[in-house]
DNA sequence: AATGAATGAGTCTTCATTCAT
DNA sequence: TATGAATGAAGACTCATTCAT
């Protein structure tokens, strides 16, 4: 019991630790030995819980985004509107990416160094996520909510673009970007208003 | 004379193949040697021209940068509408980032090895252009054209969110992507759609 | 009682594990690691049975070189001919060497890590080897069997780098050498040929 | 020119240094860094001329190989009785073993980290070897010099494992040992008497 | 100016050994 | 006694950079 613990609590200290290296050096400049300095641990010891840097890279990569997921997934509310859909998932991203900043950071980083198999992995993740928001936009469409002209797939492009004009600067910005959530509102409204039939 | 134009020409040489290669393999996979063997010239060479790797990075993306710039700023016609100044400024830059795949994935890519004071003038040029966005907006709501209830930055920040969005997938994705002109002008439809006063 | 039976149990089975993964892969990339799991044991109770793993290394040589001691000299006939002698040295030791192949593989490999102490003990018990050799050449010269004008040291290295000769491909070689037995006679023919002074 | 010769001189220094540290630690308690620093060149050099120390290590054993074969091929002579012959190549393969006792004890050494395929080049060597002296006994059996009931390959196993018992000792001892010539005549006249049809 | 041989600082990774449980 | 998680010393190898030619 107390083992588990520790066990997973090592882990967990590593992945954090790595999360804030990675996050602000970059996987080529961050030291496997700073990652475990950083988590106490050491340097053999990232490698019983990862069978080297690029596997923790991935590892963070993959949790996170599928921390990423369930998160935003199950916030979600079900049974409303596309439009109100679209603002829960744009101010949950937004919150998400805040609370996580360093995490978001290293998603958002070089992806260089993976095997295809990973990079098309991560493409996948993607596509997903991409398949969702045009699926929000296809059912409104559908209902009417949204004027008949609209390209779902182009529609969807705009709002995940938006999403990144956004909180790119936040994530990589020196200072801090203030009223994020003033400004998410403002361009929503704006985005809300190219796509509704009756805005 | 002749020399000069050698040298020159070398030196363009380098940059071009330091393009292809941080392009192809980012900034630490890129090795000086493939660089030089590219540019078909000897290792040291890169060096009578570039004080350092990094230096060289920074010189792509310094001159990429001003060559964008130039390319935008001089195709761009005075004086017509906000509108269309924004619908050209839409696709010039696509067609410069597909014209300029390569130097345009180098652009997006990893900084984190920079100094302060180079990332401090990346970020300069980032506003800069943003600013001239912002100031296209401001003036179409000056002029009437666009709504008074739009504020400049939020809407600033979808135009190249969106623009983002589109030429991301199209520099990173494996395969070419398809009819992007055409999603271009169905991604405008929608944001113009949400900043006119008459649509 | 049964604590002791278990516990030289375990340290027999770590001598077996060792024995067999030495003789694959050598001193240096034998793991510690893999001998415990062969033997069925935590990697930390090797070392309650051996205090590194060089002296487990040199524990297998010493108890390996003692039961060959101890085998052939058990079986060998004290009343016969040198001639005989000769022989029955040289079928049991080729019958020890293909019953204990992975045993004589360890023996017979890189020694270049151990102390010089070690060293001359395996030196001193080679020496010994070879004195027994020599012994029953010169009780040989002695009783009138071999040819007085043999040198009995240089009869004895004879012997001896002809046994290598013959165990050795048997030993290292990847497919099993055939008719070993039958070779060594014919071996012992030529020999004894060479060393009687009626053949 | 100059070049030329420096080049070969700093790979040549290189392969000099590796055989004494490779023939008195063994592969694995080599160093690169202990053979850069005897042979005068940086760490990073040894990487210019070989592109990993097992291929250092493989490099001296081919070009040893070789270099013994050319060695021993040249010098001996044509047109001799087998008996001669068999003298020859003992001497001359005592005389080699003498003057370059590190290339052979590195020669003699642990060959477990190869691939299968260096591996089986060197059993292939080994074998050519083997069947060079086998003939030179055929031919003496033709020749009526042999006794006719000699079987060849027997023959030449007790030749090379007697050479091995010789020089064995002589490279691996401590100690130089003495008298190494007057020992192999004495052992080659017990082998011949053994061999031959009118000793 | 151009070159590429030479270099060694810097890193990931392995694995024998320890020690708390 | 038995264990295996934790450790860090040690070493092969890379590659940006230098400098003699």
């Amino acid at each position: 019991m107390t083992k588990d613990v520790l066990l997973s609590d090592k882990r967990q200290r590593i992945i954090e630790a790595a999360v804030k290296v990675f996050s602000s050096k970059g996987f080529h400049e961050a030291k496997v030995e700073e990652i475990a300095q950083i988590a106490d641990v050491g340097k053999g010891t990232v490698y019983e819980y990862f069978s080297s840097k690029v596997e923790l890279f991935q590892e963070i990569l993959r949790s996170g985004m599928e921390f990423y997921n369930k998160n935003i997934t199950e916030q979600l509310s079900a049974s409303i509107s596309a439009t109100e859909k679209l603002k829960q998932v744009a101010r949950l991203h937004l919150r998400f990416i805040l609370e996580y900043k360093d995490l978001a950071k290293v998603t958002m980083t070089e992806h260089a160094h993976f095997g295809r198999e990973f990079r098309s992995w991560l493409m996948k993740m993607r596509e997903e996520k991409f398949a969702a928001i045009e699926n929000i936009i296809k059912s409104g469409i559908d209902r009417g909510e949204i004027r008949n002209e609209v390209n779902s797939r182009a529609a969807a492009m705009v709002f995940t673009g938006m999403m990144g004009g956004l909180v790119g600067p936040a994530v990589f910005g020196d200072e801090g970007v203030q009223n994020l959530e003033d400004t998410l509102e403002q361009m929503l409204e704006i985005l809300l208003k190219g796509l509704l039939a009756n805005p």
